[in-house]
DNA sequence: ATAACATCTGAACATATATTCAGGTGTAGA
DNA sequence: TCTACACCTGAATATATGTTCAGATGTTAT
């Protein structure tokens, strides 16, 4: 029940939450999540949707499970990725609302 | 009304989505701003709160100011810097919450 | 074991970004 | 007008980042 009210945000916690932001911060990382919130996918469908190749959503999606933006499953050959709680979802999809209400 | 369901962001959208979430994808913006959320400052109190040059903070204000992250109102000498609205705020606080309690 | 497929990995490259530096602009007061 | 102060600007630099490429790893079926 502290009453804490700093006025500036300490060095450590504010890399981590530029971090997190950063996680956003990339219009091909913005659609591979926007495709995941509503649904699971492999790498092969998320390259073709976002047009990118699998190199590169592969890249994304281990940068994105370090953070703890996604999580994800094998299924035989294929991997499927989805995000990892409705925390993140709820953020994201605040950003998106602000851009398209703007 | 119209119950749209896309599965996938549109491209132009999705950029600046990420233009937005960038703008915290910075430690020392992300200071600034939360400096910013309070109270207004100028140039050189966010300077020596950050710990970077009144240069640099003045490059990082141009940009959030570009974004409509901030705004800023000259008093005599001195630019006085605040966030935009409250939208801003409730998205950049929500980000320091999920790290806070991460 | 071999083949086919899906994903991952590390190196290399190209581009973007944050910061500093040196100097420019605008404001207030003597 | 001159000086001091606050802030801005553009160039330069150093570092970070996204993507591709070539090849490695793991999985399934034959």
């Amino acid at each position: 029940m502290k009453e804490e009210e700093e006025n500036i945000l300490d060095e450590h916690i504010a890399a981590h939450v530029a971090e997190l932001f950063s996680a956003f911060s990339d219009a091909s990382r913005v659609r591979i999540i926007s495709a995941i919130t509503d649904q699971e996918l492999n790498v092969n469908s998320l390259a073709q949707m976002v047009g990118i190749s699998e190199s590169a959503v592969s890249h994304h999606m281990r940068h994105l499970r370090q953070m703890g933006i996604v999580k994800a499953h094998r299924k035989g050959k294929e991997v499927f990725y989805s995000v990892e709680d409705d925390h993140i979802i709820a953020l994201f999809k605040q950003g998106v609302n602000h851009i398209k209400s703007g």
